[in-house]
DNA sequence: CTGTTAGCGCGTTCAA
DNA sequence: TTGAACGCGCTAACAG
């Protein structure tokens, strides 16, 4: 049957194998595995025959290397732990597939190891990425001047314009606030992200400024994201405020979650009769009967969605301009917090 | 400075650019990127000068299709949503990261889509495979045919010998189960994991034999691993045990979970007084003030490290045999169960 | 140490 | 519709 092969171990059949098996040329067989190619029925037939016998896959890595196109994507993630991005990951990873492209994952440890994964990004040649981790201009800039198009998650190009998809913090963080004030609340505490974190400080802003429009103040303690930082910055908080904080604003689900476990079980407080805490992002938990909290679910579906459609839209045109789209977050009511 | 380019739009110096610039040879420039080369150092310099000036990197596509090395490594995971997962794929794919290798991400939305994912991993010739999905033999057989060495993550091959990486499903419940006979539980209640899951069906066998061992008899109700299934089965088995249940084992700490909430606050239940319940994995959440799950924590670090380190021991050399590595998981006390 | 040469597996002209 | 020839960007002998 097959033709013992002088070479060492062929790793997998070659269009030329598929070929002398079916007696026809090369370039018959990569025609075949073309949509739009012109071959005779027969021809195909008993060229796909000889595939099939011979476990015949086209080599993408040497279809990359002629057409110019790895049908490779990057997407960048720092911190796949925030229990926020996995869902992300696992929809465009789907989506991505649906497209005919492939998904080259880089999650960093720090951020600081965004240069030697760019080094790599480069290397693979990959047609675009998508990015949820923070990038210098100059980062940015060599995106562009590679020509790879790249799509921002949860971010804008800062200093540069680049496309994006975003979850709207602003109006998110106003629709709680509000129901917050209205709520009849006195003593606001807000527990921001880690000082990079983009979506974190937007999150946190937009929650003062409009306290502050509202003539109310407000304490601020950092976190980081985590649910252990949600029970750290509550007892600070506690403390600053002499444990007349009546109303926690956090950055993000987890750390609500981490702030009323501690309220409860630290401070044997009622929430949200006794403090209302709310959270940003709809992650899984959030919804858990424990907590209900009371929070802004980003809307992942449309935003990886768009992200996508965005994505490969910029490699078939680069030329197209860096748009950003905004989506607006759908307000979760819960019951981790007292709204009017 | 730089000469004017008649192809189309270039996307990336090539190492021809590189050397005509440094005026060397190109293999000059081959080397000089090669670690074991043997370049001048005047000439690296030169070489090294004018790549940085054109922007070079070598282009990796270019070097698989030669070197017959993608360093590409397919990472199939069945469902990234299941909490546990997210940590893994982490350390993989920084661990891989580490060894110069790249990861291909591949994630299913149905196992049925396995067939589809296999295609691709065939076409880009990835080095290997690291599996967290349920494989049949001929697709675990169609790896070995390829001499793609695979690893399976928390699974065996069924039927076929594989090379893998698992967290002791039997002993882990054996200890849980031994310490709630002996802390005087009566009625027994388990909840399985989708059928399709080998670690579900392996922990509840595991469970269901020691409680046998010892003389219990148990209700057993299936879930599907995540947190409303926990919820669910605590119903079903609370209606069919009379409301008698005091021991509950869970497959994952995610139903347990589920199931601890339901406990509390659909049967107004203490936990543990009324009722115990244990878990398995060691997931963040199991550790949150409010839950605190017994459970059995995997060893993510170490299984992950072992995963990489067999799974590029076997890129190296193929002969390898199938080992399978397996590691006892860690009994974490938690305050959700009375164990003795 | 360096340059020359020959492919890796495939897509893509261009004639036939 | 088909096949011959070329080249994508690079590595690996081999000769100098």
């Amino acid at each position: 049957m097959t033709k013992s092969v002088s070479q060492k171990v062929r790793k997998g059949a070659t269009s030329y194998d598929v070929a002398r098996q079916a007696g026809v040329s090369q370039s018959a067989v990569s025609r075949c595995f073309k949509k739009g190619a012109s071959v005779a029925p027969r021809t195909r037939e008993k060229i796909l025959a000889a595939a099939r016998e011979l476990n015949y896959y086209p080599n993408a890595i040497a279809q990359g290397l002629i057409t110019r196109r790895s049908n490779l994507v990057a997407i960048i993630i720092s911190n796949l732990t925030n229990l926020y991005y996995p869902e992300v990951l696992a929809e465009l990873t789907q989506r991505l597939s649906a497209q005919g492209i492939r998904v080259l994952l880089f999650s960093l440890a720090a951020e600081s190891d965004v240069d030697e994964v760019l080094d790599q990004v480069w290397r693979y040649r990959v047609d675009g990425a998508i990015v949820a981790a923070r990038l210098h201009p100059e980062q940015l800039a060599a995106f562009a001047d590679r020509g790879v198009p790249v799509v921002l998650y949860n971010r804008i190009g800062e200093g540069v314009p680049v496309a994006s998809v975003c979850c709207d913090s602003i109006s998110g963080e106003h629709a709680l606030v509000e129901g917050l004030v209205e709520g009849e609340h006195q003593v606001f505490g807000i527990v921001a992200g880690p000082a990079d974190s983009y979506v974190g400080e937007e999150r946190v802003d937009a929650a003062r400024r409009k306290l502050q429009e509202l003539g109310r103040s407000c304490a601020v303690v950092r976190g980081n994201f985590d649910y252990a930082s949600g029970d750290a910055a509550l007892k600070e908080l506690m403390r600053i405020t002499d444990r007349k904080l009546d109303a926690l604003i956090c950055a993000n689900d987890l750390m609500a979650i981490g702030a009323i476990d501690s309220a409860r079980i630290n401070f044997g407080l009622e929430v949200p009769q006794d403090l209302s805490v709310v959270g940003f992002d709809g992650v899984g938990p959030a919804t858990w009967l424990a907590y209900q909290v009371t929070t802004i679910r980003q809307p992942v579906r449309r935003m990886t969605e768009a992200a996508v459609a965005m994505l490969v839209e910029r490699i078939e045109k680069p030329e197209l301009s860096p748009e950003q789209r905004l989506f607006a977050g759908e307000l979760l009511p819960g019951s981790s917090a007292r709204l009017a």
